[in-house]
DNA sequence: CAACAAGTGGACAGATGTGTCCATTTGTGG
DNA sequence: CCACAAATGGACACATCTGTCCACTTGTTG
C-alpha cells in the first residue's frame, strides 16, 4: 500500500477527513475547505496535501460511495429481477448522500470521475437489465439511458424533502411512479 | 402604478436589469450581483437600490416566471386533457430557465415566494386533475403532490443536459415515462 | 534515547462577492 | 431654460473562501 509509507498519525488524520467529508456533504452542498479541517480537527496544511483542492476531496469521497455501490449490486447480479432490486438500492444509496451527487455535479470532478461512476454503473445494470426485459418484466423499449434518467428523476424528488427518512421516500414514490406510471393500464397508447 | 412615481431612466434600468438577471438566470446558477449589473449596463448601486439583495432579484424574475406559467395555463382550464397539456407546459418551461428553479431553491426567497408558485400551481391544476381521474386517463390514486414530484423529476432528468434543447428532450422524455411507466401493463402489481 | 525527516497548525496573501456611500449627472416641473 | 431632487456610477469597506508558507511538533528508526 501506498499507506504503509505515511507515518501513523497522518494515516489517521487523513481518515478523519474523510470522515468529516463525509458528514458534513451528506447534509449540505456548500462546505469550505476551512470548514472540513475544522471538524476533522486539524490545520488546513494537513488537509491540502492530502487532498491539493476542493475537487480532490471530493472525488475521493466520491469514489468510494461508488465502491460501496457497486460491491453491493454485484451481489445480485443474478437474481431474476436484480433489475428493480438495483434501482431501488441505487435511488437509496443518493437519498443517503444526496449533497454529494450535488457537488459532484457543480465540481468538474465530474469530467473524469463521474464518468467512471456511469460506466461502473453501466456495467453493473446491463445484464438484469436484459434479464427483466427477457423475463417480460420490462417493457422493451427500455434503455440503458433511462436507467440514469430514472436515477436522476429520483435526485429530482428528493429535492424538497428534508432529512435522509423523507428523500428516502420521496425518492421511492419517484420510482413506483416511474416504474408503474400514472396511466391507468387501458388509457396507454 | 408604482412606476409613475419613477423618473424614466429609472424605469427603464428596471427594466434593463431584469432583462440581464433573467439572461444570466437562465444559462447560470452562479451569477453575482455585480455581473448582473455589468450585463445590464448599470451601476451596483442602482441594482441594489431596485433590488436590495441577492434574494429580492431571484424573487423578482421567479415572481415574473410564475405569472407567466399560470396565465398560460388558465386558458386551457377547460379542456378535457387540460391535465396532460398543463403539465407538459411547465416541464417545458422548466427546462427554459432551469437554473433560476436551482437559484430559487437556493436562496431562502423559497420560503414566502416559492410557497406562493406552489400555491398558484396547485389552484391551477386542481380541477384539470380530477377531470382528468374522472376521464379515466390517470390512475385514481394520483395527488397533488404527485403533480409537484413529477415537476420535481423532470427537473432532476434536465441535471446533465446541455441547452435547452436538450434539456427539454430529456424533460419530455422523463415525463413520458413517468406517465406510461416502465413496465408493462402485465407485469403490474 | 537521540537525531532527523515527515507531518502539523495557524497565519497570511490573493481572489471574489456583498452591500454602502457620496460626489456627480440627468430628468422634470414650472 | 433653470433649479432641484431623483437617480446614478464606481470606489470602498467588509466578509468569506482558497491555497501557500514556514516555524514548530511528533513519530520513527537505529
Amino acid at each position: 500500500m501506498a499507506n504503509s509509507q505515511l507515518r501513523s498519525d497522518a494515516v489517521r488524520n487523513r481518515d478523519r477527513i474523510l470522515d468529516a467529508a463525509r458528514e458534513l456533504f451528506a447534509s449540505s452542498t456548500d462546505v469550505s475547505m476551512c470548514e472540513v479541517a475544522r471538524r476533522a480537527g486539524v490545520g488546513q496544511a494537513t488537509l491540502y496535501r492530502n487532498f491539493p483542492d476542493h475537487r480532490a476531496l471530493t472525488a475521493e469521497v466520491l469514489v468510494e460511495q461508488i465502491e460501496r455501490i457497486t460491491e453491493l449490486g454485484v451481489e445480485r447480479a443474478g437474481d431474476p429481477d436484480a433489475f428493480f432490486v438495483l434501482l431501488r438500492n441505487l435511488v437509496e444509496d443518493m437519498a443517503d448522500l444526496y449533497a454529494l451527487g450535488e457537488l459532484a455535479r457543480r465540481d468538474a470532478c465530474v469530467g473524469s470521475q463521474l464518468e467512471q461512476h456511469r460506466e461502473r454503473i453501466a456495467e453493473l445494470m446491463k445484464r438484469p437489465l436484459s434479464d427483466a426485459k427477457a423475463a417480460g418484466t420490462l417493457r422493451r423499449d427500455t434503455s440503458l439511458d433511462d436507467v440514469f434518467l430514472v436515477l436522476l428523476m429520483a435526485k429530482g424528488a428528493m429535492t424538497r424533502a428534508q432529512g435522509a427518512a423523507a428523500r428516502g421516500a420521496a425518492a421511492n414514490r419517484a420510482l413506483t411512479l416511474t416504474l408503474e406510471g400514472l396511466m391507468p393500464s387501458s388509457a396507454r397508447i
